[in-house]
DNA sequence: GTCCGGTAAGTGAGTGATTACTCACCCCAG
DNA sequence: CTGGGGTGAGTAATCACTCACTTACCGGAC
């Protein structure tokens, strides 16, 4: 009451924000068309008028989602540091492990999914800008090993879908279609890595002719 | 007009067909929410009322797209032929060109996220009762593989698991996310199998110690 | 202090459109 | 003339969204 103003100076933005995640996580749930204005509202605890002083339209909420969730960045520049050292495994296990985010956020990958099959540009957004370019960036980073000699000669853009691939697909199973996990995330992690690290030594022949097909 | 009765004696019957598919199409495309019951009857070409004479309910229409889908069987005797030959290869190309049915049907991938997504007993059923079935099955023949020397020592089921995750990846960025694929269908399975089985190779520790463990 | 006025936060009670679903009725083959 | 295939015109509920309105808070004028 008294230190209102102090406090909660800027009431109106955290309103925004407690909406944006309300929604966020309802839309997760439940998809665009599943989740109401109403629901919304009494998730954020405020009345269903309040959400449109804010937002325009619930169209305009959803889209207002994107703007809170992290880039890649932080993961790129972390993997970048263990490629200069030409260390797969550490690579690998770091991506592995982040799980591909949105964000290591589970409502994310619902939501990422939900947009995608729903048809909104928030899947073209989303994983038009952000997600590929992670996908050309491991693909570029396994082009450079088979220059180098250290992976044999494969379409690097196909091999990084086949890792991204492996993982994404484990924790759909797990996420989405509730499939419990019968071993440690850490071993998933080390044995999908191990058995894709191994799909990729050189081959003999390779080695022989020093074949590096180029996309 | 005239040969109604002739053609379509079971008139009720494709009625009751053609109601399914159409409605199959529209969840797939839009969702269970997203699509409404008119938009069915007009896809079907019937009137809203007579889409109530046939199903009691949207959701038992919804439901009723289950007993139209094809199970796995067929595609699980053919591998079984190439299984009991031990020629990997096959087993495995069989399984990437199958694309991990649902039926090969584009739109069964998007309606079995979408159920998935949305919470609907239609995911548990097909892919609890019938997809499941399906990484057991290839889990087992790893599993033989392995004992027999052929792979080295690894958790059979998280093998699976990475070989389909691969696979359905793919189909996922390709169908879902509209990603356009950059070689051929036949070039991706055949980078995938051998990706694969190269990370699958008994290494030479392995041999020696006569690894297997076994999950 | 206190009174004023302007402004932003917030709401209850709607609005028209759309939804899943119903019902009285029609048509026509047997 | 009867019964099943088929429909137009509803209905109550729910939807996204609006509006008239109250309340709370602020900086000044006196």
């Amino acid at each position: 009451m008294k230190a209102t103003s102090a406090i909660s100076r800027h009431a109106s933005q955290d309103r925004q924000a407690s909406l944006i995640s309300s929604a966020a996580n309802l839309f997760a749930a439940k998809g665009f068309k599943g989740t109401t204005t109403k629901e919304i509202a009494k998730a954020a605890g405020v009345s269903e008028a309040l959400v449109f002083k804010y937002f325009p339209t619930k169209r305009a909420l959803y889209t207002a989602i994107l703007a809170e969730k992290a880039p890649l960045s932080e993961l790129l520049s972390a993997v970048e540091e263990f490629a200069r050292k030409r260390d797969d495994h550490r690579v690998f296990t770091l991506i592995a492990s982040y799980r591909i985010r949105p964000g290591a956020d589970p409502t994310m990958l619902r939501l990422l999914l939900f947009s995608a099959l729903e048809g909104h540009e928030l899947a073209d957004m989303f994983f038009g800008k952000q997600h590929r370019v992670f996908y050309d960036y491991l693909a570029g980073y396994i082009q450079t090993r088979i220059d180098e000699g250290a992976f044999h000669a494969i379409d690097p853009l196909l091999a990084a879908h086949a890792f991204i691939g492996m993982v994404v697909h484990h924790r759909l199973l797990h996420e989405i279609f509730d499939v419990p996990l019968h071993c440690s995330h850490k071993d998933i992690v080390s044995t999908y890595v191990e058995l894709f690290l191994k799909g990729l030594q050189p081959s003999s022949t390779d080695k022989k002719r020093g074949l590096t097909r180029v996309r």
